[in-house]
DNA sequence: TCTCTATTTAACCTGTGAGTTAATTGGTGA
DNA sequence: TCACCAATTAACTCACAGGTTAAATAGAGA
């Protein structure tokens, strides 16, 4: 269940926007995130949760490890629907993005001329 | 001043987020925002000078009233910014969007291949 | 089974975000 | 100048986010 809500809610914090851009190109384990931050892992641990419930991140067990990786089409999508409902600029450009983007983006709903 | 922060505390709140939904197509009064919410002005109020101070409003007095319009390049190239360090995906569809919006969007760093 | 390590959960503290009402500022117009 | 209206600022409350340390869970391996 990932709302709009959560996602931004979980984008307020910059130290779980910094997960995400470490989680960008490859999956970590819980403890490889924690050494890259200087506050202690239990507060790791809750940003990771966070950014799960928002539906950001997937989480997977590893023998006694977790590894946690991103759910990208999830981030892509809602930057995607809240771009259309607020930023007016190039209608046009917008329709061309989310051509291109086809499979990864929601079902999507257009809004036409106001 | 507008940084990644307190663009993305403004946005974390879905009041907000309905606030420029309101200003995506045209400037409107402090009270014609004020009256689409159940809440008291003060808070809409408060509502607005934090996204002033995020950079993603301006504001301008017009004799009693105080009209408020989007700032839209900041959000475009704060959320364009961020999607940059943090989607992986199509780096090439991303190349190819920034392209599309040239003017709109900020000076920008390609991050090459990591 | 016992121990070690990885990670999360529990319990707690503290600061601050979001709302309220009451007071203040700034501009209009008789 | 005075009354009125728009909007903000001030003062205050309440809930909760984000951090801490200590305890619990879960798997690996001797």
């Amino acid at each position: 269940m990932s709302s709009p809500d959560k996602v931004f809610e979980a984008l307020s914090s910059a130290n779980r926007r910094r997960i995400l851009a470490y989680l960008r190109d490859r999956p970590l384990h819980a403890g490889a995130i924690a050494d890259r931050f200087e506050m202690s892992k239990p507060a790791v641990s809750k940003h990771l949760s966070i950014l799960e419930s928002a539906g950001l991140i997937w989480r997977k067990r590893e023998g006694q490890f977790i590894l946690y990786g991103m759910e990208q089409e999830q981030l892509a999508g809602h930057l995607w629907t809240f771009m259309q409902e607020v930023c007016p600029p190039s209608r046009a450009i917008r329709r061309e993005v989310r051509d291109e983007m086809d499979g990864t983006l929601p079902p999507d709903t257009e809004p036409e001329q106001s």
